[in-house]
This record gives C-alpha cells, structure tokens and sequence, in this order.
DNA sequence: AGCCCATCCTGTCCGC
DNA sequence: TGCGGACAGGATGGGC
C-alpha cells in the first residue's frame, strides 16, 4: 500500500498523538506475527511501562521510540495499517496487534490483510543497523552530485528498476516511480548510466516534485488508504499515468498510456513523450 | 550485475 | 451466481 508520501502522512499523524504517552497494555492478536519475530527480539509486555519518546521515518519503514533503548520497527508493505481508533471500533481478523496508553482515549493498531507486513520488538540499536543496512538514502535528502553518481555507479539497471531498488534510494515504490519518469519525460526502460547529465538533473528535480507534492497532499488513496486519524489522501487525482492504461496521454494527447511489466510490476507510461 | 519469476497472503474484479 | 485467473501500493531469493 504505502510509499514514502503515505508513510511520511502516518509518520506525521501518529507522532503528534502518541509522543509522551506511556503504555498500559500491547498484544499481539494474532500467531503469526510472533513468528516474524527475530532473534533477539523483546516480548510486547517488555514495552508496558514504557514511554514513547519520538516516531520517525525511513524509506518505507517507521520506527518508534520507547525509553529503555527499546524500538518497534514496523513495515506496511502491501496492505498493512498502522492507526489510532476508538477503543469501541470492532477488532476485525486481519487486526494483529494493539497498543492501549495510560492517558489517551484511543488505541494504536496494526492491521494487514496480505500479512506480508512485519511489526517487530527490538533495541533501537538493533533496529539501527537494520535500517541502515538495507536502505540507501533518503530521496530528499540527497543532493543532486550523490544522485548522479548513484546513477552511474549502477548504471545497468534500468530506471524503473533503480528507483525501486531500496538500497540505492529509500522509499519510492511502484505509483512514485511511474509519475516521477512521466514528468521526467524518461522511459522506465532506460538504462540509469545512459541519462546525459541534463535527464539525471530533471529525473532529480521530478523526484523531489512528485515526493513533495504527494506529502503535501497526504499520499494517494487507492482502494482503501487512509492516514493514521483514518483521513483519505488526495495525489491520486494528480496522477498522469499510474492505472491509466488506455487513456490518452495528458501531456501530448497523441497516444494511449501503456502499461508493461518491469520485473514482475506494472509499469506504466507513454510511448510517445517519454524517451 | 541485473533480469525474470515464484513466493509470502487475502481480497476483488472481470470474463465466461 | 459460480468459478478460475489475473492482479494489487513490497521485498527476497533462486536460477540464468
């Protein structure tokens, strides 16, 4: 479900709700979710007690802070939530754990239909060298010189493959990287160590454009996206080529937008305006 | 090194 | 209506 604008609009919502609160209770709902766990990891009643002390975001991944050294790391992948509700709000199946404070009236859980999501129990250090290990930068973060070196350093893997690659860039997934090469004007075919200096300048310049407006407008809302307060966000009606297969192009109105897949993903754009 | 594909799951939608 | 297949915002690992 969510890139880096969706997680970005979650990361936003919760911290300014849950930074100070102290837990009561935290459990998991269902088996699977323990077997996620990986060596090392606490018990959800090591977190009772605790205090949230900041909530961040990383590519795709958001880590919360509880004093004692301790963390969560959570990651939505396809279909995962992580929100705050009533307490009164019906726990469904697909509900796997829930998080209940001393001094709010509303409970955080994690929810995920696909269960390809994880939400895991450890020390912040641990949590740290994951991280670290399996993401590059931050895509607004970097600046314009490390961006070109990135794409000649990988220089045989095509864009839409490099932008999804989160260990060269964190965070952009499958509608972002679509949009940025529209605007980009660049074909998803193309090979990331072929861009002259003036295409890796304006792929650079649709990334930081599509990721900022997409936050701004609190990400996309596709099937049933919502922000941690259960908000809907607005960039999908921004969207020029993501799922519009079949309608004219928007830019050149000349040709169809087409859709193909790139390592098992659909991809897609115009055949005409992009090169 | 990077591609393609299957895989982890559940739900929805489309054609027959 | 029912049934089978394709597809879905992600990431990994094996084979080539």
């Amino acid at each position: 479900m969510p890139e880096l604008p969706e997680v970005e609009t979650i990361v936003r919502g919760l911290k300014s709700e849950l930074v100070g609160q102290r837990v009561r209770e935290f459990v998991f709902l269902s088996p699977h979710l323990e077997k996620k766990q990986l060596p090392g990891s606490f018990q959800p009643a090591a977190y009772e007690g605790r205090k949230i002390l900041d909530i961040w975001r990383r590519g795709k991944m958001i880590i919360i802070k509880f004093d004692g050294q301790l963390g969560l790391l959570v990651h939505l992948k396809m279909t995962g939530q992580l929100f705050l509700t009533e307490p009164e709000q019906r726990i469904d199946r697909h509900t796997h754990a829930l998080l209940r404070f001393y001094h709010l009236k509303k409970e955080l859980r994690f929810r995920d239909i696909r269960k390809f999501g994880f939400l895991n129990c450890l020390a912040l250090t641990q949590i740290e060298a994951k991280v670290d290990q399996n993401l590059g930068p931050e895509p607004l973060e970097i600046d314009l010189a490390s961006w070109k070196w990135l794409l000649k350093t990988h220089g045989q893997k095509r864009l839409k493959n490099w932008l999804l690659d989160q260990k060269i860039i964190a965070g952009i997934g499958n509608i972002y990287s679509d949009e940025m090469l529209f605007r980009a004007r660049l074909k998803p075919f193309r090979l990331a160590g072929s861009l002259t200096d003036q295409e890796a300048t304006r792929l650079y310049r649709a990334m930081r454009r599509v990721l900022t407006e997409a936050i701004s407008l609190k990400g996309s809302s596709i099937s049933d996206y919502v922000d941690a307060s259960g908000e809907k966000g607005r960039f999908q009606e921004r969207h020029r080529v993501y799922a519009r297969e079949g309608q004219l192009c928007p830019r050149c109105r000349q040709e169809k937008i087409i859709r193909k897949k790139i390592n098992g993903r659909s991809t897609f754009f115009c055949p005409s305006c992009q090169d």
